[in-house]
DNA sequence: CGGAGTGTTAGTCG
DNA sequence: CCGACTAACACTCC
């Protein structure tokens, strides 16, 4: 289920376990799902989990990079003895024996422990990276919405070159990074914008409401360790996280809007389903 | 059975 | 060549 805030928890937990790891087997149970080969990494150690944009980074030892994308169903776990560790979509596989029936790719450690990444719709990947193949990943992407050298000016820019639905523009990856359907659908209900409208009608003024709700937004998100649509499994203490607790619009159709008490109205935009307020975001 | 799902990109059309 | 839009990726759940 990820968005930044699910991807940036992820990638935090698994710094405080996965830095000193040294890999001794990698098995690959969907050959779709990892890019490399094993050579590249075996035997290395990992030196850091980090994330940008909705891509996690692992830095290992011998200059290559582990990338990781989960798109909308990856779950990274990390196992250790009775120890888990992760999260991501939330299915029954947070708490099944690992490897499970989407487990596609699995770590094995030198202390025993490992790391599994899952993926339902096998959308996701693993890739083995280098320094010059990440950058070339990591440039396709605009600045993060939470990067704070990110101006509304240079938003403005891009929004007033382009006819899209605002809403459209903000999940353009190449515009801004890290704003998903659930987090761009709330900030722009705390922003007040209609999601329909063109991008190129928001004055300066409106894009910087929009950037200080979308950063305000997400960074919530982050706080509450992401958000878990799935009432199964919220109470797994370190997966589930708590933003759908405070969500504003998000799956909330026929709802009072928390601005102005109307009822949020469901509509599809870009093919994705798109919650607003038709009262007070105009 | 049909539709929808938290992401991104390849392909088509004008 | 560009922008705008759609379908596709593959699977599960309702």
């Amino acid at each position: 289920m990820p968005e930044l805030p699910e991807v940036e928890t992820i990638a935090r937990r698994l710094n405080t376990v996965l830095p000193t790891k040294v890999i001794t087997e990698l098995t690959v149970f969907h050959p779709k799902s990892f890019k490399g080969h094993e050579t590249e990494i075996l035997n290395h150690e990992i030196k850091k989990v980090s994330r940008k944009a909705k891509i996690i980074i692992i830095e290992l030892s011998n200059q290559l990079f582990l990338l990781i994308h989960l798109k909308m169903t990856g779950q990274l776990i990390y196992s250790h003895g009775q120890t888990r560790i992760g999260g991501g979509h939330p299915t029954a596989d947070w708490v099944s024996d690992l490897p499970s029936k989407h487990t596609r790719i699995q770590l094995s450690f030198a202390d025993g422990s490992q790391l599994f990444f899952n993926d339902q719709r096998l959308f996701g990947w693993i890739k083995v990276a280098d320094d010059e193949y990440l950058r070339k990943e990591l440039v396709k992407f605009g600045p993060d919405i939470i990067d704070p050298s990110l101006t509304a000016e240079t938003l403005f820019n891009h929004f007033k070159k382009k006819s899209v639905a605002i809403k459209v523009a903000l999940l353009d990856p190449s515009i801004v990074a890290g704003l998903g359907n659930i987090y761009v659908c709330d900030a722009l209900n705390v922003a007040q914008i209609d999601p329909f409208r063109p991008s190129k009608s928001l004055s300066l003024d409106e894009v910087k409401k929009v950037l200080e709700a979308s950063r305000q937004t997400v960074e919530k998100g982050i706080e509450l360790g992401g958000t878990t649509f799935d009432g199964m499994y919220v109470d797994i203490d370190g997966f589930a996280g708590k933003y759908q607790g405070v969500v504003r619009v998000y799956g909330r159709e026929n709802k009072p809007c928390l601005n102005c008490g109307n009822l949020i109205t469901k509509k599809k935009l870009a093919g994705r389903g798109t919650y607003y307020c038709p009262s007070c975001q105009t």
